[in-house]
RNA sequence: GCGGGUGUAGUUCAAUGGUAGAAUAUCAGCCUUCCAAGCUGAUUACGUGGGUUCGAUUCCCAUCACCCGCUCCA
């Protein structure tokens, strides 16, 4: 485990511009977190290097931006609504809470399709008891809807009523023949996306690992039934190599196949890569084979062919689609809490370290002259650097503490300019994780830098 | 949503029925020539709204937020 625990994430966060409580001035808004400068930095890198090694380096795939607000046909032909509505109920005696249709299916009887009314009746006539305390005193039913609800139209009614998707996977769904036919692409081929879902989750909560609103980088991928088992295992074994490759500790990942009964509505099977928090395992990316299940309802609900005709083989099918999708929010926690180090050096002195992989990092270097007086040579290479890197630069206080500032935000290289750089045109580099320096030479510099962005597994 | 806990500078902690101290951080100046130095000065807080009271940061109520459990998911 971690000798820290989430409140030092949190502090750290805080304190150095990662994340903010949303709407902090007006004592917040529950579960609500805005990212700052530093924050934004960190998660724009990693959408980029999702983005580099799903899409750019994958010719198989293409990405596309779908709206949020989707017509409401979707969410009836992908089981949200209706599905997404869980019945709830609480035990009036130890005041805690199930679902109902759960309960029901726990002493045998298939729930689905019952109205709310319909399972309280049953729940009293087969004197259903609750599993915790053993008490048969349950209140209503009440659904509680995970979709966001909002309007269309100036005029509020039921039919302008219209959600903010819960995933982002329908946006690719509904576009699979455009995609198809506009890249050219044959099976298979895969549809991703980076953007915002909405969901309204009884209990949200772990800092930004559970949100009302979060952002998700999914993949469809798109393949001939029978090819569905391989393509699955390809993708799994992707996304761990991807988060290997990006600096996750092995030690900190594992590989969780979900039980049948587990399984959501639309998936054949799951496996969920978990990593390892402060405050236990929790999932972080969900590799489905949700069949052809999303495919099969649309053409059912819009009319329109989702089939493919494969002209080599003369077959004709709707594909099955192998989705890997990873909450960026979670990817982001995980990713500080990953990286986060305190390491004690001699003299009782430490040092707070976060062990980002350059390419990840909020800033690859610091520039920082020596003195204050040698200021303005380090901000002209500072800004012959930001040309191409994010780079920072600090003059105030001691170097020394300076370096600390650094490591605390997981800059991996600090250039100091010193009074000999006057003359023969060289800077010195220290490393972050070992705290070793080396002299380079200034026109060295870019290409130094860009060598270590590059350190990033070659694509499976 | 239910049960339990918490709420004082950015952070970590004090004190008090008569409106608050410190450390650290931040900023400025002096000094300082490669890993949290020093000196001087400065900025910054009682989550919000009610009630009791002559007077509330302190007592009471409500509310909001966070943390720990129950539950769900990426």
């Amino acid at each position: 485990m971690y000798d820290f625990n989430m409140e030092s994430i949190v502090n750290l966060c805080k304190s150095r511009g990662f994340v903010f409580q949303g709407s902090e001035i007006y004592g917040g808004l529950a579960n609500s977190w805005d990212y700052g400068p530093l924050g934004v930095a960190l998660k724009n890198n990693i959408k980029n290097a999702w983005m580099k090694k799903f899409i750019q380096e994958c010719p198989l795939n293409s990405a596309i931006d779908s709206a949020i607000l989707m017509n409401p046909k979707v969410w009836e032909a992908s089981g949200h609504i209706g599905g997404f509505s869980d019945p709830l109920i609480d035990c009036k005696a130890c005041k805690r809470r199930f679902r109902a249709d759960k309960l029901i299916e726990e002493s045998g009887k298939m729930a689905a399709g019952m109205a709310n009314d319909e399972m309280f009746e049953y729940m009293n006539q087969h004197d259903i008891k609750c599993p915790e305390c053993g008490a048969g005193d349950f209140t209503e039913i009440r659904n509680f809807d995970l979709m966001f609800k909002t309007f269309q139209g100036v005029t509020e009614g039921k039919k302008d009523t219209i959600f903010l998707r819960p995933e982002t996977a329908q946006g690719m769904f509904v576009n699979f023949q455009n995609v198809s036919r506009t890249t050219r692409k044959r099976i298979p081929f895969g549809i991703g996306q980076i953007g915002k879902s909405f969901r309204n989750e009884i209990t949200p909560g772990n800092f930004v690992f559970r949100l009302r609103e979060f952002e998700q980088m999914e993949l469809e991928f798109f393949c001939e039934p029978g090819t569905d088992d391989h393509w699955f295992r390809y993708w799994r074994s992707f996304c761990f190599n991807f988060l290997i490759s990006i600096g996750f500790f092995e030690k900190n990942l594992q590989m969780r196949d979900h039980e049948s009964s587990e399984l959501s509505h639309y998936s054949k099977g799951t496996t969920d890569i978990e990593f390892l928090f402060p405050f236990g395992w929790g999932e972080l990316w969900g590799i489905a084979n949700r069949s052809d299940f999303d495919l099969s309802q649309h053409q059912h609900f819009s009319g329109k062919s989702m089939e493919y005709f494969d002209d080599k083989t003369g077959k004709k099918y709707i594909p099955y689609v192998i989705e890997p999708s990873v909450g960026l929010d979670r990817l982001f926690l995980a990713l500080i809490c990953n990286s986060y180090t305190v390491e004690n050096l001699e003299k009782k002195d430490s040092r707070t370290v976060l062990k980002f992989h350059p390419a990840l990092a909020p800033y690859v270097a610091c520039v920082m002259p020596l003195s204050k007086k040698l200021s303005e040579n380090s901000l002209k290479i500072r800004d012959f650097l930001l040309e191409n890197f994010a780079v920072s630069h600090d003059d105030l206080g001691s170097i020394g503490r300076r370096y600390r500032r650094q490591d605390e935000i997981g800059t991996p290289f600090c250039i100091t300019y010193d009074f000999e750089s006057e003359f023969d045109n060289k800077v010195t580099v220290r490393e972050r994780d070992t705290m070793l320096q080396q002299r380079l030479d200034i026109s060295n510099l870019k290409s130094y830098l860009q060598e270590n962005l590059n350190i990033m597994l070659k694509t499976p």
